[in-house]
This record gives structure tokens, C-alpha cells and sequence, in this order.
DNA sequence: TGATCATTTCGACATCCGTCAATACGAAGT
DNA sequence: ACTTCGTATTGACGGATGTCGAAATGATCA
């Protein structure tokens, strides 16, 4: 699990034309956000008080199943755009704004 | 063809929970760009000089045969995030910023 | 150690997606 | 009209993805 993944920090869409490797690893960035589900998981994170939720409430909040909610947890986390903390027997999630903003940057320079 | 679809203008992730509608929209946006090789075409196009590129460079710059690319080119411009226009035989191709900074700004409102 | 409860993993299924070869379409020129 | 050449569409294939029920894991408490 890369804790800091290279490409995102400096390169831009429009600076020069994204390699192979950057390509691929931006698009399964963005594919990790490209789902109605993890949309939503995000944005009700996003919203919580306290900055976080615990996985118990999500599958009613998204309508679906748990083993579902848990896949798209999963995923989020595996991009780093999501924090996962165990505590108790309680799973919390929490969003992790740097990556979310980085992608953000990365669009926003389009010209 | 929606040319001015509606969510992107003003909800944010963090402002408010995503409703149902809105996230996949925002979900299929986000698919438009989430694969490598579309990735590569757009900072390819972001870097013409002129900022457009005809069709006919493109299977090359990629390394796909041409109905793959003209595939990806017709997701990209579906998605309203970049503009075809025929000239002659050929057709040519440009960004359209203000599609990726809407994105971007979207996601860059993280907190 | 058992029992209980929250969460993840597994297995299966249907659908979607990227890809190419073959074909069809369209615009220019002869 | 016919040919040529660039682009789009079709059909098919393999692999990835979203989904769920069932079973496994892990953590707390009695």
C-alpha cells in the first residue's frame, strides 16, 4: 500500500503530455472514485460531525447490503482517499482531504 | 445530449451529502475520464499547439488501433469534455476547460 | 472458553468495459 | 460515377466490476 503515491504531486493534465505509468495510476485514482456509491460514501463522510462515521450506519444511508458498503470502503481506502480506524468492534472512517484536493488541483489547471 | 448538465455548477462534496441523481452524474463524468488512455488523449489534446489535434495523429500517440481510439474520443466528447469539429475529411479535436475545472474545483473543496 | 455482534472475505452471477478486425459511412478528388 | 482515404459503427471476445448470500474473521463481554 503505497503512503504516498508519486505522480499525483507534481504533474499536471496540461504541463506535458502524462506518461504511461502516470496515466495508469490517475486513472485507477479516479476509477476508485467513479462509482454513485463511493460518491455518496464520500460526501456523507465528508459531511459527519466529528469528521467521521462509523461503518455500521452506512449501508442503510447507501441502500445497500453490508459486504457491498465494506467492498466500496475498501476500495476508497486502498486510493488513500479514505482513513480507516478500528475501534473497539466499531470500524470509523474518515476522509482524507489531501488526496481528494490533489485530483481537485490536478483538473482544475486545465487551460 | 445534455450540453449544460446540471449538478456540476454548484454542489460540492463536502457542502452537503450527494443525492442519489446528482452522484451518478457526477459518477459518469468522472468514468469519462477515469482510463488511461482517455487520460492520455486529453493532456495530448491540453498540449497541441493550436490546442486541437486531428483524429488521424492519435492511434499512434497511443499505441491503439483507430476504432479504439474513435471509441474513447466519442466517451470523452459524451461526456462534454471535449469538442469535435470536422473539417475536410479530417476531424479535429479540443479541450473543454471548463468541464475539467468544474471537476476539479468540485474536488479540490475537500475539507 | 463461549457467545455475540460488527466487519471482512469468499463464491457466484450478471452486467459493463476496453479492445480489435471487419465493415459501413462520408468527404474529396479524378 | 468511381475510387481513395479518414473516421465511425458493428460484432465479438475476454476481463473487470457491482452486487448479494453465506461463511469466516476479529473483537468484546460474560
Amino acid at each position: 500500500m503505497p503512503d504516498t503515491p508519486s505522480p499525483l504531486c507534481c504533474s499536471s493534465l496540461t504541463a506535458e503530455p502524462l506518461s504511461d505509468g502516470d496515466a495508469v495510476e490517475l486513472a485507477s485514482l479516479l476509477k476508485a472514485l467513479a462509482d454513485p456509491v463511493r460518491l455518496r460514501l464520500v460526501s456523507i463522510i465528508a459531511n459527519a460531525s466529528g469528521g467521521e462515521v462509523c461503518a455500521c450506519d452506512l449501508p442503510a444511508l447507501v441502500d445497500r447490503s453490508q459486504p457491498t458498503v465494506s467492498h466500496h470502503l475498501s476500495q476508497l481506502v486502498d486510493a488513500g482517499l479514505v482513513a480507516r480506524e478500528q475501534r473497539g468492534k466499531w470500524a470509523w472512517f474518515r476522509l482524507r482531504p489531501e488526496r481528494l484536493t490533489a485530483i481537485g488541483e490536478l483538473l482544475a489547471t486545465a487551460r
